[in-house]
DNA sequence: GTCTATATTGTGATAGAC
DNA sequence: GTCTATCACAATATAGAC
């Protein structure tokens, strides 16, 4: 049984997810995690013994939001193309909640690439099966076909990026109105969609 | 006339970029700097007043081979579709050339926004002229149309996104083998072109 | 121009009272 | 559990000799 999580405890979680995910590891500061939390520095080192302790409970949690269980959706009865209309959905919708998490999850991936190491197991990814599964249906429904390594990459990729690069695409594409990049999202997920199937030719 | 830049003063400046670019300007210490150039702290201060200045000598170079000029081959007399191939090899010779490039630049234009404003400036890039020189280009071909943002922020995030999320895709979808990963990426100037002319429907 | 030494401030972490 | 005070060391920056 899982212990319960003291009330402290959530708020200092809180607060360093907000200072973490703003400003990544190394910009963050105990004191402003603290700060934010409305306690002070010797209570965070209370509740988790060093920084890299706390950032952990933050980057596991944010992980595993950023890479959702598309498995279920790859191995299940649909057509291919509703498959695919799902998996981008659902990076769509993740991602219009959580806008700051790819720069954040993309920073840290980087300054720690072993981390990466073992974050698939107990979460129902098997890149292999998906592999040979969407290799089946996109070969059947086209001759000489995308692989399927590509299709997925052009997914999360299309999905993904504007929220990366967005500071970019807000002073190059869309002069730093806020709306207007709304609105690109909203057209997206049928864009996506649409770019997607017909790369398919179906 | 511009100075004659000394001989230490590029000698610091690779030095600063190699570190910069792998660590991020907050993972990034002055005195890992002098290391990698092989002379002392002091000296770095002696060519660079700060910290601050001797990083935005490199990013601005760095900005600027992030964000090749295109505007020339939009403007030109060539058909749409050798347009786009052109506008994709551009980029992603650009990014095999500098794999390093893409989660440097997006870390710190997430970590400080504002630096876009007037990145335009004396670089031929109008937005503005490319969507309306493209909008006529692509609806001139097929009926209801792709718009010119969601056209190049496509193409963009494709060729981008691999080099960005590639510890994460080494690790769930190349098994930590670095030679998958050149050929996938070998092989996506061809895939990207596919997919965006079929998303034309020429 | 280049160095050693040092000042100064920032930052993670701990001691100990309450 | 929570706080104040403080330690220990890391990091930017400068002074001053050569």
């Amino acid at each position: 049984m899982k212990e319960e999580r003291s009330k402290t405890e959530s708020i200092i979680l809180n607060a360093a997810k907000k200072v973490f995910i703003r400003k990544g590891y190394d910009g963050s500061r105990m004191q402003e995690i603290a700060d934010e939390a409305g306690i002070n520095k010797a209570l965070l080192h209370y509740y988790f013994r060093n920084k890299d302790t706390l950032f952990d409970a933050i980057f596991l949690e944010a992980f595993a939001s950023f890479i959702p269980n598309i498995g279920i959706t790859i191995m299940s009865n649909i057509p291919i193309n509703e498959k695919l209309k799902t998996i981008i959905d659902t990076y769509i919708d993740m991602l219009t909640a959580n806008p700051f998490l790819p720069p954040f999850i993309l920073q840290e991936i980087n300054r720690n690439p072993q981390r990466i190491v073992g974050e698939l197991q107990g979460r129902g990814l098997n890149p292999e099966l998906f592999k040979k599964v969407l290799y089946s249906e996109i070969g059947a429904k086209s001759g000489k076909s995308i692989k399927p390594e590509h299709l997925m990459i052009n997914i999360v990729s299309m999905c993904i990026f504007p929220f990366a690069a967005k500071p970019i695409l807000m002073g190059f594409v869309f002069n730093h109105d806020e709306e207007k990049f709304n609105n690109f999202i909203n057209e997206r997920k049928q864009v996506i969609y649409e770019v997607i199937v017909k790369s398919l030719e179906i």
